[in-house]
DNA sequence: TGGTTAATTAACTTATCGGTTAATTATGTG
DNA sequence: CACATAATTAACCGATAAGTTAATTAACCA
């Protein structure tokens, strides 16, 4: 149901995840050493499905060699969240004077379509 | 779920939301202005409990204006996030090179303990 | 005053999420 | 073989997310 993008976001907002990829940051784990930091806190098989979730949004790949599953982040997902986020550059990067520039552009032009934004008072 | 960053992250993971974004990425806007695009696939107060949602993750800001609710980017949102993302761009800027260079330099931490593929625990 | 527009709140339903325990599948080893 | 280890699957549960309809608040207008 769920586009590929909203499925990387989704998979993003949730700490333990995003604390399994800063694992996967520093090299290739397998599931019971991406598990340890958290088993005080959860069981295994949480730790399976959060990976699952992990590996859908396109983050992580999982391979196999004997027992274990080896797990190493997927540039993909990344790449469509840091795709996504560019188109927004100019508000995060506090860059004032370029924002009003290009808001007054499109204001400009919605006055030539004769648009009554949210500028209809004061 | 209390965390900040996981609001932001959740608040993107629905196309409803991002496309509201976008609109809003071109300037201010009304609930009903936001709204219309939708109203064939959903209410209007579905509209605003989206909203409520961008806000509390940082991503929009609402104010009044007689009936009205102007509603423009909130940076701030957007900001947590580019920066949360930094910390991967060595990924998803495939930069293989460098890449592979940082990771033989933790791969070789590892090497000294003897580990060959992540192969033991314990 | 009464009516219209803009938007929110309330109450409710349904589906999904994040977790659990118990059982199961593979693989390697004494 | 028996057994331990690594990981997954199945079945279940409570909380929350996303939507609905109906009612309500708030401002403007005639």
């Amino acid at each position: 149901m769920p586009d590929q993008l909203s499925q990387t976001f989704s998979a993003l907002a949730d700490p333990t995840r995003r604390a399994m990829l800063a694992h996967l940051s520093k090299g290739e784990a397998n599931v019971s050493d991406l598990a340890k930091p958290f088993l005080k806190d959860m069981s295994l098989p949480a730790i399976t499905k959060h990976l699952k979730v992990l590996e859908k949004a396109g983050l992580v790949t999982k391979t196999r060699e004997a027992q274990w599953r080896p797990c190493k982040i997927n540039s993909e997902g990344l790449k469509d969240v840091a795709d996504w986020m560019e188109q927004y550059r100019m508000f995060w990067e506090e860059s004032f004077d370029r924002l009003e520039a290009y808001l007054k552009t499109v204001t400009a032009n919605d006055k030539k379509k004769g648009k009554k934004n949210a500028k209809k008072s004061k």
